[in-house]
RNA sequence: GGUGCUUUCGUCUAGUGGUCCAGGACAUCAGAUUCUCAGUCUGAGGAUCGAGGGUUCGAAUCCCUCAAGCACUACCA
């Protein structure tokens, strides 16, 4: 193949639902494949089949590759030289290439109906025939250019009845292909079978336009899921019959996603039967719809933690980074570090991506990304100490949609007290001791955790107090529990009157 | 059933004939951090490199056989 050639790669989903992980993945990899190329990522719709089509996922489709930064050069929804890129509207270009592979026999009618085929398929299973597929042994019993004779058949489609057209799958031809991540892949014509190209509702298959398009686009590479590797041969052949294997496009293979429990590749059914997101974003999106299935986007995650560890799915870099920007990932990207075997996606593994992307946040970017979460509260501290108040608990969020119940004692007083903690720590002298803090407190010239440093450890050690006892105590009083950041950061953030009444309300509360 | 692909710690993986009685990350567990929880730090356990055979002075790495898993096997993509 041309290796001066211009990178050129596609993502082509079908509009059948929403993009799952695994489809972005793919999108992904295409999309750092081209960039590290200089060269270019193209969208493409492949509608072909209009009975499985969905509305809205085309939109969904392209607003998920939009949130995770896979922006298409060229394609649905941005434009180009090559289009129309939806498949769809390019079914007249089909009708010629099609005409192309009938003349050139490379290609031919058939009329069997749906019953027949089932027929065919149930005798030969009957049979336990090495075959079970419409090729080369086969089609000589069944109704096609191959045993109806021409003028009939002329007279059976110039009238206007159902037809399709197959390729005509040559027998006993060695193929060697060559894909860029499993190498060399053989295999012998006579096991594949005549492929519908062309079906009888006037749409081309997917195996026809995809070939078409790839080429009429002048894809360079095609990357794209390992569910595909059984149809490369008849791809191939297709870039053959039609004359352009000069110019055919180099395979990659990716190998699946997995689900996190036993075996077989991640469906959509996993997400809620796990408990994580299998779609970048829920479905359906209309906000008036009940939810059916979450999306990664809406759980918390950023985007980029989300692309990054997809992009660790399946490749790695040879070094030990694991986390990347964007851009380390495209210069990192090469397809010879693509690993062969399906890779189980670990939900853990994701959430540990966010939080590393989360604490690596600063504390004023972490408020803009917390302010729909603290309930009104924003603007309750001035604008440092509101950031104070995130940094603060930045290294306890996997998400910051968690942030409030790491937070929420800073803007309000608690109203019930942990049971256990009470139990443990609340000693018959606590009362005492309190009251003796509020009048410290009161004393104190400045409150802050400097002047409390100062005085409060040499209070308790001076009176022997339990020390434990004694700050979680506070502890108490100022969060309901016995939890939280450290104690005088807490102090001196709510400040010294909201400190007092805290310690005043649990000791009229607590017994 | 047929065809193809794959096979290293629970999971993602490094490893392309000696430096590997196999390294890292997530998860798990333990210790430290003496106000808590979380976090952080340190450490630990965890892989007979799918099995068997061969080549070689030497194999996770090369060859053969087998097994298992997965994918495909539609007028779906």
């Amino acid at each position: 193949m041309n290796e001066t050639k211009e990178v050129r790669v596609r993502f082509a989903p079908s509009p059948t639902g929403p993009l799952h992980i695994g489809g972005v993945r793919t999108a992904l990899y295409n999309y750092l494949f081209a960039k590290k190329n200089n060269g270019k990522f193209l969208l493409r719709i492949e509608d072909t089949d209009r009975t499985r089509f969905v509305p809205g996922a085309q939109d969904y489709i392209i607003e998920s590759l939009h949130w995770c930064g896979i922006i298409p050069d060229e394609g649905v929804s941005v434009g180009g030289d090559c289009g129309p890129y939806i498949q769809s509207e390019r079914k007249e270009i089909y009708k010629k290439y099609v005409a192309q592979l009938l003349e050139n026999g490379c290609a031919y009618y058939a009329i069997d109906t749906p019953e027949e085929l089932d027929a065919m398929r149930k005798r030969l299973q009957d049979e336990k025939s090495a075959s079970m597929q419409y090729d080369y042994i086969n089609r000589m019993s069944m109704r096609n250019s191959f045993t109806i004779p021409k003028e009939e058949l002329d007279e059976w489609i110039s009238s206007g009845k159902p037809y399709v057209v197959r390729f005509n799958m040559p027998a006993n031809e060695e193929l060697v292909l060559h894909d860029m991540i499993r190498g060399e892949v053989r295999v012998n014509t006579s096991t594949l079978d005549d492929k519908v190209l062309y079906k009888s509702d006037g749409m081309p298959t997917y195996h026809l336009a995809n070939i078409v398009d790839d080429h009429l686009m002048r894809i360079s590479h095609v990357i794209r899921g390992e569910e595909w590797l059984p149809s490369m041969p008849l791809h191939v052949m297709l870039y053959r019959a039609f004359g352009w294997e000069d110019s055919m496009p180099q395979f990659a293979h990716l190998p699946l996603l997995l689900k996190p429990d036993g075996n077989g590749k991640l469906s959509k059914r996993d997400g809620d039967r796990l408990g994580f997101p299998v779609f970048p974003l829920r479905w359906p999106q209309d906000m008036s719809q009940p939810e059916i299935a979450s999306g990664y986007r809406e759980t918390g995650y950023y985007p980029e933690a989300f692309i990054n560890m997809l992009a660790l799915l399946g490749w790695n870099p040879g070094t030990e980074q694991e986390i990347f920007t964007k851009q380390e990932l495209v210069e990192a990207f090469s397809m010879d570090r693509v690993s062969k075997s399906g890779a189980k996606f670990n939900p853990e593994k994701a959430k540990w991506f966010n939080h590393e992307y989360l604490i690596r946040r600063t504390d004023a970017e972490l408020l803009k990304d917390a302010t729909p979460y603290l309930h009104g509260y924003e603007n309750m501290y001035d604008g440092l100490t509101m950031e104070r108040i995130c940094g603060l608990v930045k290294e306890r969020l996997h998400f910051v949609k968690e942030i409030w119940e790491q937070v929420h004692f800073f803007f309000e007083a608690p109203t019930q007290y942990d049971e256990k903690a009470v139990a443990k720590r609340w000693k018959p002298e606590t009362p005492a001791i309190m009251n003796e803090l509020i009048n410290i407190i009161g004393e104190m010239e400045v409150f802050n955790v400097e002047s409390m440093e100062n005085t409060i450890p040499e209070w308790i050690t001076s009176h022997q107090y339990h020390s434990g006892n004694t700050y979680n105590s506070i502890r108490i009083c100022l969060v309901g529990e016995a939890k939280g950041p450290h104690l005088y950061d807490i102090m001196e953030i709510i400040g010294r009157d909201e400190t007092v009444k805290r310690i005043r309300q649990a000791l009229s509360v607590i017994k």
